[in-house]
DNA sequence: ATTGAATTGAGAATGTATTATCATTAAATC
DNA sequence: GATTTAATGATAATACATTCTCAATTCAAT
């Protein structure tokens, strides 16, 4: 088995992530993690976000019609707030609850997703 | 202005999402208008959903990480569930209510969607 | 320092949903 | 039925995120 190399432009998309406060595109990720690596492809920034899925330290956004963000996996369960004017996202503590309720009579209901939608502070101010 | 003109394949896409009882991709609308209008091209289908979103008599169903799918709009306010054994959508009647409360201080919140996850009846028979 | 293999960067290639192009077809009006 | 022109079908073209290719690089163990 191949031993993983400790590089520079690992680190520099780790730190990008462990850096900001709203999970990141790939094309952000590549921007922010420029000044550390200089010259960094995206491809490694995907091979390396592949890495970092596999390994559960990262876990993938997916937004409805949003293109996918990344995110250190923060082992607690949250959801996501998407800024209407800036499109940036904002992960959300707390939770609904317990929706199985909502489901049809006769399902199943192991998990869900929920997706608030507004304004955030930056953009209102 | 030019006149809409009544055709086979545009009742065919829509009497397709009447008939439907859950959401549809443009693939599976193709499919479907198949027998009522033999030979229908994707492009029609496509045309077609466009001019019926613009005019308000279907929604764009986007679920995270899924490919877009179709409904007729239904006028209240609801969500979905997910199958993760066959894929396919179900409306559900139903909210958790309002989830401003989970913002983070200082951000506005004018929308929400929730997106269930499970097994439905059919697949857990 | 030397070397073997993992890693990288640049760009081509892929997969998928959707739109554009354009000659042909067919509604709707006369 | 003839005419006008919106609508259609086939297919090329877009738009993207992501993956692949491969020669050049560089990490890390010797």
């Amino acid at each position: 088995m191949p031993t993983e190399r400790r590089t520079r432009q690992r680190q520099a998309v780790r730190r990008a992530l462990e850096t900001t406060r709203t999970p990141m595109r790939a094309h952000d990720i590549h921007v922010a993690a420029a000044p550390g690596a200089p010259g960094i492809g995206l491809a490694t920034v995907y091979r390396t976000l592949k890495s970092l899925i596999e390994s559960g330290d990262v876990v993938t956004v997916d937004l409805p019609g949003d293109t996918p963000r990344y995110e250190l996996a923060k082992g607690h369960h949250h959801h996501h707030f998407r800024c209407r004017s800036c499109s940036q996202v904002f992960e959300v503590d707390g939770c609904p609850g317990d929706l199985a309720a909502l489901a049809p009579r006769g399902f199943t209901v192991d998990g869900h997703e929920v997706v608030l939608y507004g304004r955030c502070a930056a953009c209102l101010s």
